[in-house]
DNA sequence: ATTATTGAGTTAAACGTTTAAGAAGGTGTT
DNA sequence: AACACCTTCTTAAACGTTTAACTCAATAAT
């Protein structure tokens, strides 16, 4: 209740040792006779220091305890999205175990230099819009991982798309001989839109373009064309979206009986508008999803989509950025296979 | 590219002018010449000096662009939580905006005198489990505003939980004659159950209880007598333990017919164990929620609810901590009658 | 009895900035 | 010509810690 904030040399005057003997009483008991750090910290507790500044240690130290957590959207969407937002949920929680704090950024601004002095690391999460903003980070000297796409090396943590994309394409295209394919982020446009011949982004790096090479992968293994007029491009996971999508690919003509959806979010509302139209699913349309939310499974009918445990992605991360492992993580998936193939 | 990070100082010696005219031409435009300011911009960005360290500046300065949200629950609940990631969104946009960064803080942890010392504000978010981490917070130096709960007279961001409790209920109660309330964190206890003659807790500063006198208010007005074993308690506005209460709910004898439920979360698990039962809603039994989130709009049939705006509540928050508000500020909300009364 | 070794604490130099106060020179007023 | 008044820049003291290097006894080893 003091006016003014009491610092620690204030306490050592009080107390009457040196400061270095306050500071090791806070950090290292080690260098401090038991008896004398029992003594300190009860005077503290007394004098109401409740122990040193942390701006100051942040600078001195040059660690914060603060780990960035770059998302690839607003953080509007990011938190939303379930997929997202399970992430961050097993990201925090690992984090919140080591006594990290949490620093929520979205990539879609372009303040990170605020940050990047005083953070301890980055978790990106999601193809940034933006790919030089993390390269920035990568060449600074803190430690990064990426997640769901890859960069200049750094850790990541990752599933095999393509391995998946293709076995839950192959199981669709089993029954079915015409396909589309709903993607997610292909090409660079705003709006939902076929791709035609559209450049692609991000090749290199995405998720999306391992995806779609499974799919590519599987439908060629079953003799079944694609061309890029059966390929849609979503600029986000998102409802009205993949609404705008659905409805296009369930009018055109002939309609595909088979609907490859990088997102279950968007096979949801594929499933959804065919039932509301009458078609039977399976039967006259097979839709498979990418991710395995709960809503997936709730569904009926339920969705044949792609289970990868997105909080475990988050903990892995944590731990990966935390350890300083270096390697690459690959994740295990497993399909799961609903009624809706 | 350089071994070891430029200082100010190295920079202001490669340049030849004082430490203070570097830090100037970066932070107060004024005490410069222009075209000094711009000759010293130029060299830095060749040198390669990106601009003052933040850790440094945070100490300095004592202030760090970063606001802390204090979440009622762990981040993991929150972030799936559409009421409160929606919340979540309104903040960080609006915080965003004015260049201020989000640290992600859990209520559930104790560790917030780690970032007391460096962060500008505090926004908590949602009754608290431990209130006295509250009061820490609103005793310390920082300004702090609280949504969704109230306490020792600082800035606080809500809506009429009363008087929209009571007009979402009576007219529920105009067509029903008995009634159940299914609660949120009334009382001590991390399992569903209902209230009996268990103490409440944080009666002063809980929303759920000012919804609960709004509902005992409506109940009184139209002559329906409500016994606390019609009032169950659930810990989080989680679908599995609405689950349960809807169980226990549908299953009593007799069964009421009208159920005020304290989120839309709840009633829509309700709503939909009750078709799933063959009840017919709302003939046999009458829903209201509360929160009004998209989902509720969605289902058959549509849920009657009080919409509030929780996204406008983040926006508002923000604002309030970083003008400085000290007002109160009571948002205004909106009863949205559905199908289900 | 001398020399190492250990334990407990202190001293003082960082960490990288910001900013009040001051100096030097130029411009305008009387 | 003397004075006040800007403008532009510099000096140096904070901001609140941590930690390597040092001192001083006391104990152990030879």
């Amino acid at each position: 209740m003091n006016k003014t904030k009491l610092t620690l040399k204030d306490v050592a005057e009080q107390i009457g040792v040196s400061t270095a003997t306050i500071s090791n009483a806070f950090n290292r008991p080690d260098q401090l006779s038991k008896s004398k750090r029992e003594e300190i910290l009860a005077q503290c507790k007394k004098i109401g220091y409740s122990g040193p500044n942390k701006a100051a240690q942040i600078l001195r130290k040059g660690t914060s305890n603060i780990v960035a957590l770059v998302l690839a959207d607003s953080i509007s969407y990011m938190v939303s999205d379930p997929v997202a937002s399970t992430f961050i949920k097993g990201a925090s929680s690992a984090l919140q175990e080591s006594g990290k704090h949490l620093l929520l950024y979205a990539g879609d601004s372009n303040s990170i230099d605020d940050v990047v002095d005083f953070v301890d690391g980055f978790i990106c999460y999601g193809q940034p819009r933006n790919v030089n903003l993390i390269r920035e980070l990568a060449a600074s000297s803190k430690p990064v991982v990426t997640v769901d796409f890859d960069i200049d090396n750094k850790p990541s943590i990752n599933i095999d798309n393509e391995e998946a994309a293709y076995q839950v394409a192959s199981h669709a295209l089993n029954k079915g001989d015409s396909v589309a394919i709903l993607g997610l982020r292909l090409i660079d446009s705003p709006a939902t839109c076929r791709i035609y011949d559209s450049p692609l982004i991000d090749v290199e790096t995405s998720i999306a373009h391992r995806r779609l090479d499974g799919y590519l992968r599987a439908a060629e293994d079953k003799n079944v064309a694609v061309t890029n007029e059966a390929i849609w491009h979503l600029p986000e996971s998102d409802r009205h979206f993949a609404r705008q999508a659905a409805k296009e690919v369930l009018t055109s003509s002939p309609r595909p009986n088979v609907v490859l959806c990088m997102s279950d979010i968007i096979a949801l509302e594929l499933l959804h508008m065919a039932l509301e139209m009458g078609i039977k699913v399976p039967q006259e349309l097979k839709i498979t999803g990418f991710d395995g939310i709960e809503e997936a499974e709730r569904a009926r009918p339920s969705l044949t989509t792609v289970c990868q445990s997105s909080s475990q992605k988050g903990v892995e991360a944590a731990k990966s950025l935390l350890d300083h492992v270096k390697s690459k993580n690959t994740l295990p998936f497993e399909v799961r296979l609903g009624e809706t193939v």
